[in-house]
DNA sequence: GCTTGTGAAACGTTTCACAGCA
DNA sequence: TGCTGTGAAACGTTTCACAAGC
C-alpha cells in the first residue's frame, strides 16, 4: 500500500482524561499539531524574556490566533494550564517537546550538497531543537571528502555509502536536496535502507510507502501562493475602489 | 488593522452576525489554491513527456489525491476539461498560471545574504516560473559589493538602499532570510516601502498589515512535524504488535 | 476580577454519487 | 465505455459560550 503525504493514523496519543470511556478515540486535527510547533517557538521566546506564565489570549495574539483555538489545541493533549493563571511556560515547553518527540535528539542525514544542501549544513536553527545532521552525501567527486558547515563540520560522502551509514548510525530522517529527476530514486533507496521520514526540497511529489512520513518544501510553490494572494487582495481593493 | 498569516480577506475579517448580505460567492478553499501549484508542477512534467491530455484520475494518482478532489478544485475556476477526454495539458498550464498570477513575471528582492540567502540566489528553480530576484541586501560590509548567484549574478547592496530599490524597481515581493531578531524590523521597513508580499524564512511570526501577504518557511518546524508523525506511526505499530 | 477546558453550534473541506456529455 | 461537473452528504476544524476553578 503506497501513498503520498503525511497522515496521522487513528491512535490515542493522549492519556484519556475520562477513564470510563475506552472506545472513542480523540483524533487530533493535523492543523493543531502544526500549531504546536508555533506555540513552542513562541514559548521559547517568552522564556528568554523570563516570562513565567502565559495566557491563551497572549499566546494567540502573538501568533494571530484566537484564544479559544490555543486552548482547544492544547487540550487535545491533556490538561496544561490553571484557570485564572494561565500556562506555565517552562512546563509547557517540556510537554510540547515531549509530544512532538523533540525531547530526544533525532539523527538526520542530508542528501545533495548543492547550494541549498550546504546552506542547510551551515544552518544553526536546528541546534538545541532536537535534531542533528550526522552525515551528508553527494555524487559530485569534487565535493566528496570536503568538509562543510559549522565547525567541526561534516564530511561529504559518496552516495554509494548511503545505505551503510543509515544502518550503522541508525539514522531516522533524511533531508533531500537533490535535483528533481534524482529525488524519487534516492527516496526509494532511503526507504529501503530503513529511513522513517523524509523532508523533501525537490519539486516533485514522492511516492513513498505508508510507514514512512514525508514533508515537502517547494520554494517556487510558496512564491506562487504569495503571488496568488497578492493578486487576490489587489482585485478586492480594485473592486472596492470602483464600487 | 493588523494580523498574521495569509488569508484572502473576505469583505470583513470579523463578519457581522447578520447574514443579510449574500457577500462572497463561490469562495475557493485555501487548500485548493495550494493544490493548484501541485497540479501545475505535475502538468509541466507531463508536457515534457509530450502528453497532450490528462484525466483527473491520472493527475490525482500522481499526486496522492482522489479524482473527485482534482475535479472539484479545477471547477472552482471554471470549466477546464472535456467529458470522455480529460484536460488539455497545455491549456490547463496556461489557465493555472493565469489564476496564480505567474503568467507575468514578479520582481522579488532578497534580504539577508547569509548561507540560506546566497543558496536561494543560486537556486535555478525559480527560473521560468514567473519570478525574478532583482536585488539582494545584507548589512555585512564584507559582503556588500560582492556578486552572488547564477551568472551574471546579483550584487549585494547595503541595507540602507532597501527603500530606494523597492521604489525604483517597483519590487512586489521580498524573501526574508535574516536572523530571527532582525526579521520584524526589516519586515516593517519592507511594508513601509511598499512591498506587497513577504516570504519569511526567519523562525518568528511576523506582524504585518492586512494588505500585505506573508508566507513562512521554518525548517526546524518542518523537522518537528516529521518527528511527530514518525513517532505517531511507531506508536501505532507498537500498539498493533502488542495486541 | 481573570483564566482554563469543553460540549455544541457554525463553518469549511472532502468525498460520494450520479446526470450529462463525448 | 470513459470522462467531467456538481449538488448533497459526510467529515473535519474552528468558534462560541459558559461552567468551573484560581
Amino acid at each position: 500500500m503506497y501513498s503520498q503525504g503525511m497522515h496521522v493514523p487513528d491512535s490515542d496519543p493522549k492519556p484519556s482524561p475520562e477513564p470510563s470511556r475506552p472506545a472513542r478515540e480523540s483524533h487530533v486535527p493535523i492543523p493543531a499539531v502544526r500549531r504546536l510547533s508555533l506555540y513552542l517557538r513562541e514559548l521559547e521566546a517568552l522564556r528568554k524574556k523570563d516570562s513565567k506564565t502565559v495566557s491563551s489570549r497572549q499566546l494567540g495574539t502573538a501568533l494571530g490566533l484566537t484564544d479559544a483555538q490555543v486552548r482547544k489545541d492544547l487540550a487535545y493533549f491533556g490538561q496544561f494550564g490553571r484557570p485564572g493563571k494561565g500556562y506555565d511556560v517552562s512546563e509547557m515547553i517540556a510537554r510540547i517537546r515531549s509530544i512532538l518527540g523533540t525531547d530526544r535528539t533525532w539523527r538526520a542525514l542530508l542528501v545533495g550538497a548543492g547550494h541549498l544542501g550546504t546552506a542547510l549544513l551551515s544552518y544553526r536553527g536546528f541546534f538545541g531543537k532536537g535534531f542533528e545532521i550526522v552525515a551528508a552525501f553527494d555524487n559530485n567527486p569534487a565535493k566528496i571528502g570536503t568538509v562543510v558547515g559549522v565547525p567541526p563540520g561534516i564530511e561529504i560522502r559518496p552516495l554509494d555509502r548511503l545505505e551503510e551509514v543509515v544502518r550503522d548510525l541508525r539514522v531516522q530522517m533524511a533531508i533531500l536536496c537533490v535535483p528533481a529527476p534524482a529525488a524519487q530514486e534516492l527516496a526509494d533507496r532511503l526507504v529501503a535502507a530503513g529511513i522513517k521520514g523524509i523532508l523533501n526540497f525537490a519539486p516533485v511529489t514522492l511516492t513513498i510507502p505508508d510507514h514512512v512520513s514525508v514533508g515537502s518544501v517547494d520554494l517556487a510553490q510558496r512564491l506562487e501562493q504569495l503571488a496568488f494572494h497578492i493578486s487576490a487582495k489587489q482585485l478586492l481593493d480594485d473592486a472596492q475602489q470602483g464600487g
